[in-house]
DNA sequence: TATTGTTATACTCTATAACTATA
DNA sequence: TATAGTTATAGAGTATAACAATA
């Protein structure tokens, strides 16, 4: 695994960021390794552990948030993916009896989503595995520190959201 | 677009965080929604202004910021991506014309990938655009601000590097 | 006409594994 | 045997656009 004669090739893609370059976009190149390395164990740890993907778990915890049901288009906007999308992985999790469509009485176009029995149950078990993996993962900073990058991380948000909009 | 008698249906996946949560999983959600945000943006606009992918963008930033070309193990290790994926993405390129495969003298399997002329000149286009699309998203924070955001991610990269590893 | 949801399709990205050529 | 790189393949994830049913 490790290459003691190797030439001086740093480690990963944030290595582009050079000492002159603007603060930005080291935050960003560094935004991305983190998010990267952590979502790429997260889902390998949901595929290994539970037989299922990130956009599974994520879309079975919006409903999870939501008792009273979902419309696929509100899915579709929570998740920032479009409508196909979110047809096709319903299709999936209904097949395997996780959550159902029911009849919207004042739309006969829409119903909502739920999560059944089964599903609520499933969900609960990943969340629980999911919420240990995150917490070791960012076991390494004191609780003053993560809401300090809970606090930046909302300006980012916000300002990002400005900017695309 | 907008719904303004929609239920109160929070804006993005973030919103599966709740009051009770553990600090960590709510830096995780925010990470995620802020790097999607943004990943997104870059990824539509190098496609629409340069008719480029982000993993393209991402291999041409490492090339430049090695004149001396590096290896394809040295590039899938840098991009975080296994071998077949680089061979690919340098085989669009060189047809293109923007990289180049060079014999390495020392070991007649290897060789080494380079920028073409015409590759530094493409890259040097896009990367200015690039930076100037970043900061835009990030000028929402004060200098101090991101210099502490860059030390809390490097304090978030450095332990989960070790908690995967 | 606009909206809800589905279907069909295509493309990018990624991992895995089998393969070759060389070390 | 181990390493450098390629090839083939499969699957996840996503966007787009055309469509049917209903509002």
């Amino acid at each position: 695994m490790s290459t003691p004669a190797a030439p001086p090739i740093p480690l990963d893609r944030e290595s582009v960021a050079r000492a002159g370059d603007h603060r930005a976009l080291r935050i960003w190149l560094r935004l991305l390794t983190c998010t990267q390395l952590i979502e790429r164990q997260v889902r390998s740890r949901l595929r290994e552990q539970f037989g299922t993907t990130l956009p599974r778990f994520d879309l079975m915890a919006q409903l999870e948030r939501h008792p009273e049901g979902l419309k696929m288009n509100e899915l579709s906007r929570l998740l920032m993916v479009t409508g196909g999308n979110v047809t096709a992985i319903v299709d999936q999790l209904e097949k395997e009896g996780l959550v159902e469509r029911v009849d919207e009485p004042a739309d006969r176009r829409a119903f909502r989503i739920h999560l059944t029995r089964a599903g609520e149950r499933t969900f609960a078990e990943m969340a629980g595995a999911h919420e240990e993996w995150v917490v070791e993962l960012f076991a390494g900073m004191s609780r003053r520190e993560q809401d300090e990058l809970l606090g930046l991380l909302a300006k980012v948000k916000q300002h990002a959201v400005e900017v695309i909009s």
